[in-house]
DNA sequence: TTGATATATGACTAATTAGTAATATATTGA
DNA sequence: TCAATATATTACTAATTAGTCATATATCAA
């Protein structure tokens, strides 16, 4: 893996690094939302969750579509819940050691 | 997701989020290594190595194990490959957009 | 013991970043 | 045009962190 390809995928990594984006990511998983809907659904102020989705989008893992005034952000690229869902797996069920006798 | 699950899920993948440890962990794939042999794979000097390695230790990434002076340390969570590549294949193939015509 | 080697850690600096308040921009409707 | 609403951005602060140097700790061999 090339020394770029590891800025890139430690980049994206660095985006899901952070409890409140997970939680706007969690809120798209109901469907597209626009920027108020996610202030509700998050409790992030306006502009905080504003940088937030700027992240997301920079890095592709949202999309953005203006309707009026509102702006609708929805889930560009699904294979992030994979993502998620792995490491939740991680979290949950820690790695069992490799070799080792007494498990208790 | 509660709260702490947001956080710890975060805290994971912060780990990940630094090309640093995920060439060290790059190297292990190779096997269990002893720090100096991740020095010379990663070209990371020692102190910052050790930091690296702390890091990945404390979230189970990876396991300890001491022979002589040596400390080997090995992939504890083999799970962290499948991450990796999801995130790989992610950086190499964007996801689609969901709806257009003109593919070109 | 002592010395040599392997690894970890304390202290520090520079860079990054989450959160916030204030303000800017864009869109709509009157 | 103006006012109202939705979202983005600028400027700032406080907190975190990668990297480094110097030093500490642990193990072995003599």
């Amino acid at each position: 893996m090339s020394p770029v390809m590891l800025a890139s995928v430690a980049a994206r990594f660095k985006v899901l690094a952070e409890p409140a984006r997970l939680q706007v990511l969690q809120a798209l998983q109901r469907g597209p939302q626009h920027v108020s809907a996610l202030m509700a659904l998050t409790g992030l102020n306006q502009a905080n969750l504003s940088r937030h989705l700027q992240l997301l989008h920079a890095q592709g893992f949202v999309s953005r579509r203006r309707q009026g005034t509102f702006i609708h952000y929805a889930i560009a690229d699904a294979r992030v819940f994979a993502l998620c869902d792995l490491m939740c797996e991680a979290v949950r069920r820690p790695a069992a050691p490799p070799e080792r006798r007494t498990t208790a």
